[in-house]
RNA sequence: GGGCCGCUAGCUCAGCAGGUAGAGCAACGCCCUUUUAAGGCGUGGGUCAUUGGUUCGAAUCCAAUGCGGCUCACCA
């Protein structure tokens, strides 16, 4: 099985495949791990690190590795600001600095506010082939089941404060501990461990109230890790092989430094990791996306591109350097770009054999299921003529796929899918320039002089007559030959036909044009202007 | 201050298992028997930031430098 994906070459997911085998040895289980708080939308570039682990889990599980794929949720973090445009603020600020699982969901879509941002991606996730195990911190907490871990850290705290302190301009202080409380009178973390028994005990002292109280770390819910130590404590407790991370943990005296030596204390040893950069948004022009502000989440993405290519964007690119994600014109170009992607794979473009390894491992690891890799390419057609056919048939995506009679059956539903994306694009992000619609028959006909009427009335009737019959060519000679006819410049008459039409002074190619929009659309609204 | 990333055509970027510089857009030209372009074909254009090193050979590897950016040194 493993034979078949060269080592040497390969896409970067292969190559961290092997490294993962050479630097942990032939395991009969590898763990992959990834997480985030969530604190707020899970955006798109929380996302890169999502689908830069199913690449690696594809890939080891090629190699015929068995691969756990484990996904933290982090949701007994602190909430620590109310996000913008979140209804009832002024609710919700009452509950800073408690968990932010104990946080009402002020927008009624889950149980709690952590819950209805986790809801979210577990919802869309499988749209991309992604299909995690997920991990609920605050309820493993909550149920004590890291009770040995914190008792470790607090055992082992005067070395896990020299390993922090080796990166801190300011010393951990001589009483600190590595463990933080949640009050159990106010659920806020606004308290400072007093003491530790040695055993299971905890003193602490709420902050706000002033008052104290002893915990036994067996039976509280309220105890939890700082970052910096409950990492590693999960990688040692899950027995994680690999865990990406973005260039704020994987810098130097970041956290993945420190963690590296502080699951030691845990008896575990570091995972693999790799560092993704950020994502950046291009030709959102100001639109406020579904999570409110200028962010852009997986389900924004999903509107214009289909799910094979917002896999393309992710695996086409090294993801140690930032890129961007295009919601204007440059559209146009990925789609263009992931069908010379299929074409290649499916031979039917010729390139040099080091790039057709290339593309061809691409265009597999982009595919939604790695079991089911398409036998046909799908119907390649320009993108910006599905946009043209959209326009003309006013978004009717099942009227434009019946236009189109070459169709195969099994290129049906993909086609559906790039049409939907395609018409929220137009709608949404495509510059005005770009949009128009076919007047209507009951519309208000454009103001013309006699001769311009003339010009169109026979433009009419050459229609009527041949256009079913006649080649684009002939039909485009006879435009011209009907703005001589009627004395008209070349540029006038398409220019009044333009606006006739659609409303513009400009528009696509206008004898294929006409063509596609067929005789009856075309008669009735020049209907209007006959003499 | 430490670490990292980027610097390739006018613009946006790809190329980075070392082996004759690529794409899209823009420009320019031609074409659809006649100057619409959101069409077709084609052309031009780059000392691959600089300097040095390794090599038969470097955009690609190494080292310094410059410019731009990110990040850690709070929290997570």
């Amino acid at each position: 099985m493993s034979n078949d994906v060269k080592k040497e070459g390969a896409h970067w997911a292969d190559q961290m495949a092997e490294r993962i085998i050479r630097e942990k040895g032939d395991k009969d289980m590898y763990t992959c791990a990834s997480g985030i708080t969530p604190s707020g939308t899970v955006h798109i570039g929380n996302f890169r690190e999502i689908i830069t682990v199913d690449l690696v889990v594809r890939a080891l599980r090629q190699r015929g590795k068995k691969v756990r794929f484990i996904y933290s949720w982090d949701d007994y973090d602190v909430f620590r600001k109310v996000p913008k445009n979140m209804p009832e603020p002024d609710l919700l600020e009452k509950y800073l600095r408690k968990p932010i699982t104990l946080v009402p969901d002020t927008t009624h879509y889950a149980e709690n506010y952590a819950r209805a941002n986790e809801v979210r991606v577990e919802k869309i996730l499988p749209t991309v082939g992604i299909y995690p195990e997920y991990l609920y911190q605050a309820e493993r907490y909550r149920s004590n089941r890291y009770v040995n871990g914190i008792k470790t850290a607090l055992e082992h705290r005067d070395e896990i404060r020299k390993i922090l302190d080796e990166y801190r301009t300011e010393p951990l202080k001589e009483d600190w501990y590595p463990v933080s409380v949640f009050s159990s009178f106010t659920d806020k973390d606004n308290t400072t461990v007093l003491s530790w028994d040695g055993e299971y005990g905890i003193t602490y002292r709420d902050d706000d109230l002033g008052k104290e109280e002893t915990i036994d770390i067996r039976t509280t819910p309220n105890t939890k890790l700082p970052w910096r130590i409950d990492w590693p404590m999960r990688w040692a407790e899950e027995n994680v092989d690999f865990e990406p991370g973005g260039k704020d943990h994987l810098t130097e005296g970041g956290s993945y430094d420190t963690s590296k030596k502080v699951v030691e204390i845990f008896g575990g040893k570091a995972p693999v990791s790799m560092r993704y950069d950020f994502i950046k948004l291009k030709g959102m022009g100001g639109k406020i996306s579904s999570s409110g502000g200028e962010v852009a989440d997986l389900y924004d993405v999903l509107e214009i591109y289909t799910p094979e290519i917002v896999r393309y964007l992710f695996v086409g690119t090294r993801p140690n350097s930032e890129f961007a994600i295009s919601f204007d014109l440059d559209v146009l170009k990925i789609y263009e770009d992931y069908d010379n992607c299929e074409r290649i794979y499916f031979g039917l473009l010729d390139v040099k054999e080091q790039r057709k390894e290339k593309e061809k491992r691409i265009y597999e690891l982009s595919q939604v299921d790695p079991e089911s890799i398409p036998t046909e390419p799908g119907y390649q057609v320009p993108f910006r003529h599905l946009c043209n056919l959209l326009q003309i048939y006013e978004g009717d995506i099942e009227k434009v796929i019946a236009s189109l009679t070459d169709v195969k059956p099994g290129q049906v539903d993909r086609l559906r899918t790039r049409l939907t994306c395609a018409w929220n694009w137009i709608t949404t992000y495509a510059p005005e320039d770009f949009k128009w619609s076919l007047a209507k028959s009951d519309d208000e006909p454009v103001a013309l002089y006699e001769k311009e009427k003339k010009a169109l009335s026979d433009l009419r009737g050459y229609v009527n007559e041949h256009l079913d019959a006649c080649s684009e060519k002939e039909f485009s000679e006879y435009i011209y030959k009907a703005a001589a006819d009627n004395g008209l410049e070349n540029a006038d008459f398409f220019r009044i036909t333009y606006l006739a039409l659609i409303g513009k002074e400009k528009g696509p190619k206008l004898a294929g044009f006409i063509k596609i929009c067929g005789k009856d659309r075309i008669d009735s609204i020049l209907s209007k202007y006959q003499e």
